[in-house]
Order: structure tokens, then C-alpha cells, then sequence
DNA sequence: CCGGATCCGGTCTGATACTG
DNA sequence: CAGTATCAGACCGGATCCGG
């Protein structure tokens, strides 16, 4: 541990280590972009999306998704077919630094 | 560095996409966040975080965000021996964005 | 068809050793 | 101190296959 002697909030800095496995992989990510926008989504509609992710990666990723309990399935009680995903409470908490982050990528990387 | 996926470039239509190259990696945003904590850091520094990231690592990242002009060295006429890396004004402008994860992380991820 | 699972070549990662 | 070199293994992603 380093020495914590600086005047800006640690605390509210440090926990970023605990977020890495969601907002380190940039599919994730995505996943969770495209439920802001649409609610819910089915897996062929993630498919559809203009970055193209192949069926693999998004299969691995709706299932880490789930298991953090960020995303989950719109009806349970129905088999996989046709069924959505969408977003649970702590996902849609995921909002404001989906929203920050679009707003210094359109200032500081648009081209 | 080369680029790690050359197709169709999306990212110039979603602002999440083009920023998912900074954040989408999980070591790139460690880096900054150290820079927004410390102000500046040099090489060796950065290996002494918690994180324990390699060297070989931290350099292509290091090299990656400067290029993205998000770092840039303290004494830019200086050698690399002793020489710092810090937070140029875009890679600054991040701050909001971690501040809000480590919120969302501190709320929603138990540390 | 839909929601995945499996296979496989290629790329990237990261621990360690090494160099100026 | 500030990086390279190396290399095995993990991971990505495209194609294909499979169960319901």
C-alpha cells in the first residue's frame, strides 16, 4: 500500500481496481451501453450491433454479466429462446460513468 | 505500437467506442488513475503499485497514451533516466469519469 | 431459425531475464 | 532507472456445429 497523504478523496478513487472486471473489457462495456440506449435486448439483437461482436464474446460476456448480477434475464421463467437481457440495479448505476465517459470522448477524441 | 484491430471504424460514429481504447484496457486506466492521484509518476514508480503490472506493460502502455496525447513527460528535453510522466489536459479531463466509477465501484462492488 | 457451444489459427498478455 | 527480448500460455474472433 502507498502512503495516503494526498488532499484529493482516496476512497472514492481506489475502488477502481474492484470495478476492472467490468469496465476493463471493452465488450462489456458495450453490453452495457447498448441496454442504457435500448431497455432490452435479445442475444441476435447484441449481434446486431455496428461493432460486430462474434457469438463467442458475447456469450462469455452476457454470462460474466450475469454472475455480477449487472445484467439479467427480462423472464426467467421462460427457456432461452427469445428471451431478453436487461439491465438490474447496480448495471443501471453503470449510467453516469457510461454518460461522463461519452461526454469527454465527444470533446477530447472526436475527430 | 500497431494497431490491435484494424476493420471498419466505428468509433467515429459512437464516442463510447472511440474511448473504449483508453478505458477499454484495464491497465491504461490504472495508469491514470495513479496520475490523478500522484501528479506524477516515473517508471519505476508506476511499478510499485499495488496492481503489480510488468514492465513490458507498462511501457507499450505508457507509449500508448502518449501517443493518445492523454500523458506526456514532465521534461520533455531531458533523457528518459529520471524523467516523470504526467496528465496532459484531455487525460486530466478523465478525472470526472474515474470519480464516478470509484462511486459506482464503492457502492456497488464491495471492496 | 434462435441461443449458444466448440474448434482453431492467430494475436496479445505478462512473468522473467536481460541490457544500456 | 528505464526500458527490451523472449516465450509459453491466455484470449480473441471467425467459422461451424448443435439442441430445442
Amino acid at each position: 500500500m502507498k502512503k495516503m497523504n494526498e488532499k484529493i478523496d482516496w476512497r472514492s478513487i481506489c475502488p477502481i481496481s474492484s470495478a476492472l472486471d467490468v469496465i476493463g473489457d471493452k465488450w462489456s462495456l458495450l453490453i452495457i451501453r447498448d441496454l442504457i440506449i435500448h431497455e432490452a435486448l435479445t442475444y441476435s439483437q447484441f449481434l446486431e450491433s455496428p461493432e460486430q461482436i462474434s457469438t463467442n464474446i458475447l456469450a462469455t460476456r452476457l454470462d460474466l454479466l450475469t454472475r455480477l448480477k449487472l445484467i439479467e434475464r427480462v423472464h426467467p421463467e421462460l427457456a432461452s429462446r427469445n428471451n431478453a437481457y436487461k439491465l438490474t440495479k447496480s448495471g443501471k448505476a453503470l449510467e453516469p460513468v457510461i454518460k461522463s465517459l461519452g461526454k469527454w470522448a465527444g470533446k477530447y477524441r472526436s475527430i
